[in-house]
DNA sequence: GGGATCACG
DNA sequence: ACGTACGTGATCCCG
C-alpha cells in the first residue's frame, strides 16, 4: 500500500464507548471526567503514528432515530441512555477532533456504521485503500480486496486486523456472509430478533452449507432435526427483516468528496490547550514533539515582527553626554531591570544587576555593579527624566522601580501622581487577569511574533532584547487597554495605585517581636501538655499533625464515624472534629492543638523573622497582578490574614503598634460593603431602603426571611441571615448553605427561595449577571475591570457551575477591590496635601490602617472617613466604621 | 510539588 | 445525576 492511498474511518462511537467502560472512571483534578476520552485519543495517536493515512474521518452516531427504527420500532430498544460523564466526554472528543482539524461526518436517520460504509465505497471506487477502526463486528461485513477492519480487543488499545482470511479463520465464513450470519443468530444488543433457537453455532453451519440466508430459507425441508427447521419456516419473516437491520447501508446521502476527508495540520496551540486542560500529560509530550506541524495560530498573533539581531551600546563616560542629551530631549523612555540569575525582580530588596534604557529607539544598557560613578552620574541624569511629565516612561514591575530609586538611589519621585506612564505587567494583568506568569518572555510569547527564533522556547533574554519587547509589547498592549475601555482602570486607577503600594511597603508596621516571642513560648507549652493528654487518650504517640495519621487514630482505631471525605481519604478539618467532639474527649483537645500549632508557626514564630530588626518593621509585599478579581494580594508575610474572629489568635494583635511613640494605629473599613454594592448593582427596592434607613442588614433580612417584625428576630434567624447574605454574594447553592448553617438542604432551599421572594430585584440581577456572562463570556465590575469565563457555557456542569458562581462573585468583590484602590489614591493624595504626618500602612481587602500622631488623630480620620466614604455615589449610602488604639487589638471606635 | 488545613476579607 | 459558596497565602506532611 502506497502511503497516499489509505483511508482510516473511525466509528467513532463504538470505539468511545469501549474506552469508557475499558478504563476507570479518571478525573482531571477539576472533576472533568477524562476517561473515555483518554483511551480514544490514546489509541488514535498510536493509530496514526503507525498507519499515517492520507485520509482520515470520524463517524458519529446521531441520537435521533435511524430508517431502521421505521422498518422496526425496536431496534436498539434495550439500548440505555448514554450516561452523562460519557456524554460530556463525546463533545470534549469532538472539540479534539475538530482541533486536530479530522473531519467529523454524522448524519440523521443513519448510523456510523453507514457512513464508514459509504465513504468505504467512495474509497474503493477511487482504489484508495480503507481500515475501519471499531469496536462492533457488524463492520466484517464491509470487507473486501480494498477493505479490512480493526476490532478492539478487551481495551482499546489493542486491535485485531480482519481481512477475508482472518474472518475465515474466526468465524469460518466469508465477510458478505456475516449479514446474514447476524439475521439468523440475532444481536441482543441492538435488539434484532434472528431465528429462536439458532445461535452462533447453528448460524455458521447453516451458512457453510447453504452460503445465504435465501438459501437455508429455501431448504429447511433438508435439514436434520424438528425444531431448527420448523423455527426457520416459522421465522422466515423475522429472519429476513433482521437481516434487513443488520446490513449496513452503503448509500448514505453526504454529499462528501475524498478531498474532504484528506488530513490536515493540527490546531497545536488549541491541542494543547485542552489536553494541558484535561491534564494529558504523555499526550501533551506527544503534540509538542513529534507532531510539529506549522501551527497555524501563530500568525494569528498580533503586532508587528521583532528582527534578529539587535543593536545596543553599554553606557560608558564616553558615551553618557549623549545619552544624557537624548534623554532630556527624547518623547519616552523604556525602563528595564534584570537581574544576571534571571529572577523576577519584585521584591523591595531585590537587588538588579543590569539597567537597560531604551530612549525612542536606542538601546543602552549598564551593569550596576560596575562603575559606580558612571551609574551614579546616569541616575541624576534619570531623575530629570522623571521630574519631566512630558516624557513618558515604560517599564515592567514599575513597584520594583520605585523602591529601587528611592531606597537605594535616593531620587525623589513625584508625589502621588503617576510618574509611570506605563506598565505593561500590568497591562496584561488587566487584558488577562487569571494568567499567573507576567514575565516579559511568557507576555512576549503570548503577544508578539518574534522573526528568526527557530521555536517559542528560544526567546533570548539579554537586556537589549529585553527592552525590544518592553517596547513592542507597550504599543500592542496600550491599543488594547483602549480597545476594551479600560484607559481609566489603567491609567487613573492602577498605575497611580503603584507608587502609593511602594511607599506602604517602604513604611512598613512596627511589630513588638518580645509580644511574640512571649505568646509563642506560652503555646508551645500548652501544646505540649495537649500532645501528652493527646497520645494518653490515643494509647500511641503520632503525629498529631499528619492528617493520615490522625485519620488511623480517628477512624480506625477510635472508630468515630467519618463525616466528610476528601480526595484522599476521610477528612478531619474543623468542622468535622466539632461534629465528632460530644463522642471522644479526644476530638477538642486535637482541636485546641491544631489551632494553637497554626498560631504559633504561621505567626507567632513566621513573623518573627522578618521584622527588620533595625527598625522593628515588616514590610510585607502587596502583590498588584496576583487575583481574578482584582484584589491585592500579600505576601512574605501576608499581612491580610492576620488573626481577629476568635479570641485567642485575635491576641496576635496586640503585637502590631505605631512605628513612634504617642502615635495611634488608626483603622476604618467599608461596612457591609459586597452587600451595599449588591444593593446599589441590583436596584432591588427593598435591600436599598434597608441600607438608607442605616438598618442592620442581617437582622433586616432575617424579618424578611422569616416574616417576623424586626424586633421579633432572635440570635439564630440573624445569623441565618447572615449566611444567607454572604451566600449571595458567593452564587450559593442550597447544598452549599445548608452545609454553612448544619441545616437540611431542603430548609436551606426554602430560605433562599423566601430570600428571592422578598429580594426580586436581587434574584433578576443575579439571573441577568449569568446571561451576561454566558453572551459576552466574561463579567465586569463598575470600573470596567474584567474577569473572562470560558467555562460559562462548557459541557461538564460542574465547570460551567463553577463559572456561574465567579460570575457572581467577581463583579461584586472587583467592584469592592476598584472603590478601596481609588480610596486609597485619594487619601494618600489628600494626607500629603494636607501635610498630615499620617502614614498609610496596610489594606485589607475593605479596610485601611494608618498610624497617625495623636495630635493629628481627628483631622485624619475624618479625612479618610470622608475620602471612602465618598470615593464614589452609590445608590446607597457607604459607610466607613473608624477605630483607633495604641495597638491592633485593642481599638476605640472614633466618635 | 500537591494536598490538607486554616488564617483573613 | 452530579457536586457545590467567592477570593487569597503559609504551613505542614508526604511521595
Amino acid at each position: 500500500m502506497s502511503e497516499d492511498n489509505r483511508m482510516i474511518l473511525l466509528d467513532a462511537n463504538s470505539l468511545i464507548y469501549r474506552a469508557f467502560y475499558a478504563l476507570p472512571l479518571l478525573k482531571n483534578s477539576r472533576g472533568q471526567y477524562t476517561n473515555a476520552v483518554y483511551g480514544f485519543m490514546n489509541m488514535l495517536f498510536n493509530l496514526l503514528e503507525k498507519e499515517e493515512p492520507a485520509y482520515l474521518l470520524a463517524a458519529f452516531d446521531l441520537p435521533a432515530p435511524t430508517f431502521r427504527h421505521q422498518v422496526y420500532p425496536d431496534y436498539k430498544a434495550h439500548r440505555q441512555k448514554t450516561p452523562d460523564e460519557l456524554g460530556e466526554q463525546i463533545l470534549l472528543i469532538k472539540e479534539i477532533l475538530a482541533a486536530m482539524q479530522i473531519k467529523v461526518i454524522e448524519k440523521a436517520g443513519f448510523e456510523a456504521d453507514d457512513i464508514i460504509g459509504t465513504c468505504c465505497r467512495q474509497a474503493t471506487a477511487a482504489g484508495i485503500d480503507s481500515l475501519i477502526v471499531t469496536g462492533d463486528a457488524d463492520a466484517l461485513q464491509l470487507i473486501s480486496e480494498k477493505v479490512k477492519v480493526a476490532l478492539t480487543k478487551k481495551g482499546i488499545t489493542n486491535i485485531d486486523i480482519f481481512d477475508s482470511a482472518r474472518v475465515k479463520e474466526k468465524y469460518g465464513l466469508l465477510p458478505e456472509q456475516i449479514i446474514d450470519f447476524k439475521a439468523l443468530k440475532g444481536d441482543s444488543s441492538d435488539n434484532i430478533p434472528g431465528v429462536p433457537g439458532i445461535g452462533d453455532k447453528t448460524a455458521t453451519k447453516l451458512l457453510q452449507k447453504f452460503v445465504t440466508l435465501d438459501e437455508v430459507l429455501e431448504n429447511t425441508a433438508a435439514l436434520p432435526g424438528k425444531k431448527v427447521p420448523e423455527n426457520l419456516r416459522l421465522y422466515r419473516e423475522q429472519a429476513l427483516l433482521s437481516r434487513e437491520l443488520a446490513t449496513i447501508c452503503c448509500h448514505v446521502p453526504l454529499d462528501l468528496h475524498l478531498s474532504d476527508y484528506k488530513r490536515k495540520t493540527y490546531d497545536i496551540s488549541r491541542l494543547k490547550e485542552i489536553f494541558t486542560d484535561l491534564e494529558f500529560k504523555r499526550l501533551l509530550g506527544k503534540i509538542t514533539s513529534k507532531l510539529r506541524t506549522p501551527s497555524p495560530t501563530l500568525p494569528k498573533k498580533e503586532s508587528g515582527l521583532i528582527p534578529l539581531p539587535l543593536e545596543g551600546a553599554e553606557i560608558c563616560e564616553e558615551n553618557l553626554l549623549l545619552v544624557a542629551k537624548k534623554v532630556a530631549t527624547g518623547k519616552e523612555i523604556y525602563l528595564f531591570f534584570t537581574s544576571i540569575n534571571g529572577k523576577e525582580l519584585f521584591k523591595r530588596k531585590d537587588v538588579p544587576d543590569i539597567l537597560a534604557l531604551g530612549i525612542g529607539e536606542d538601546n543602552y544598557y549598564i551593569n550596576l555593579a560596575e562603575n559606580a560613578a558612571t551609574v551614579e552620574k546616569l541616575f541624576s541624569i534619570l531623575q530629570g527624566a522623571l521630574e519631566n511629565l512630558a516624557i513618558k516612561k515604560i517599564t515592567s514591575q514599575g513597584k520594583f522601580l520605585c523602591h529601587y530609586l528611592l531606597e537605594e538611589k535616593g531620587l525623589v519621585l513625584p508625589a502621588n501622581i503617576s510618574f509611570l506612564t506605563f506598565d505593561v505587567i500590568i497591562a496584561a494583568y488587566l487584558l488577562k487577569p487569571d494568567r499567573k506568569d507576567f514575565s516579559l518572555t511568557t507576555l512576549a510569547k503570548d503577544f508578539l511574533i518574534i522573526s528568526g527564533t527557530a521555536s517559542e522556547a528560544d526567546i533570548p533574554c539579554s537586556p537589549i532584547f529585553s527592552l525590544h519587547l518592553l517596547r513592542k509589547l507597550y504599543h500592542l498592549l496600550d491599543e488594547k487597554i483602549s480597545a476594551l475601555t479600560m484607559e481609566e482602570l489603567m491609567f487613573n486607577l492602577e498605575l497611580p495605585l503603584i507608587p502609593v503600594l511602594a511607599a506602604m511597603e517602604r513604611q512598613g508596621v512596627a511589630v513588638d517581636g518580645k509580644i511574640l516571642k512571649n505568646m509563642g513560648e506560652k503555646a508551645k507549652e500548652q501544646e505540649k501538655l495537649l500532645r501528652s493528654e493527646i497520645y494518653t487518650l490515643a494509647g500511641e504517640e503520632f503525629n498529631i499533625n499528619s492528617p493520615k495519621q490522625l485519620r488511623v487514630i480517628l477512624f480506625e482505631k477510635l472508630k468515630l464515624p467519618v463525616i466528610k471525605k476528601t480526595k484522599t481519604g476521610a477528612s478531619t478539618d474543623a468542622s468535622v472534629l466539632e461534629e465528632l467532639a460530644s463522642q471522644h474527649d479526644i476530638v477538642a483537645k486535637i482541636l485546641q492543638h491544631r489551632q494553637l500549632f497554626k498560631l504559633r508557626t504561621t505567626y507567632l514564630e513566621g513573623l518573627s523573622p522578618l521584622i527588620d530588626p533595625l527598625t522593628g518593621k515588616i514590610h510585607t509585599t502587596f502583590n498588584q497582578t496576583v487575583t481574578a478579581t482584582g484584589r491585592l494580594s500579600s505576601t512574605e508575610p501576608n499581612l491580610q490574614n492576620i488573626p481577629i474572629r476568635q479570641k485567642e489568635g485575635r491576641l496576635i494583635r496586640k503585637a502590631f503598634i505605631p512605628g513612634k511613640k504617642e502615635w495611634l494605629l488608626l483603622a476604618a473599613d467599608y461596612s457591609q460593603i459586597e452587600l451595599r454594592l449588591v444593593a446599589h448593582l441590583s436596584e432591588d427596592e427593598g435591600l436599598r431602603q434597608a441600607f438608607r434607613a442605616g438598618q442592620d442588614i442581617h437582622q433586616h433580612t432575617a424579618a424578611e426571611v422569616f416574616h417576623v417584625p424586626l424586633d421579633k428576630v432572635t440570635e439564630t434567624m440573624r445569623s441565618r441571615a447572615k449566611a444567607i447574605n454572604f451566600g449571595i454574594i458567593y452564587g450559593m447553592s442550597d447544598y452549599g448553605l445548608a452545609q454553612n448553617l448544619g441545616i437540611t438542604r431542603q430548609e436551606a432551599a426554602e430560605f433562599i427561595e423566601k430570600y428571592f421572594q422578598r429580594y426580586p430585584g436581587v434574584k433578576n440581577y443575579l439571573y441577568s449577571t449569568i446571561e451576561k456572562a454566558k453572551e459576552n463570556g466574561f463579567v465586569t465590575t463598575m470600573l470596567n475591570r474584567r474577569r473572562y469565563l470560558p467555562e460559562i457555557n462548557h459541557t461538564n456542569s460542574n465547570l460551567r457551575n463553577f463559572a456561574k458562581r465567579m460570575a457572581i462573585n467577581m463583579p461584586v468583590q472587583g467592584t469592592a477591590a476598584d472603590l478601596i484602590k481609588k480610596a486609597m489614591i485619594q487619601v494618600a493624595a489628600l494626607l500629603k496635601k494636607e501635610n498630615l504626618k499620617a502614614k498609610m500602612l496596610l489594606q485589607v481587602h475593605d479596610e485601611l490602617v494608618f498610624e497617625v500622631p495623636h495630635s493629628e488623630l481627628d483631622r485624619t480620620a475624618s479625612l479618610v472617613k470622608d475620602t471612602m466614604e465618598n470615593v464614589i455615589a452609590l445608590k446607597v449610602p457607604l459607610i466607613v466604621d473608624m477605630k483607633y488604639g495604641y495597638d491592633w487589638l485593642n481599638m476605640e471606635i472614633w466618635r
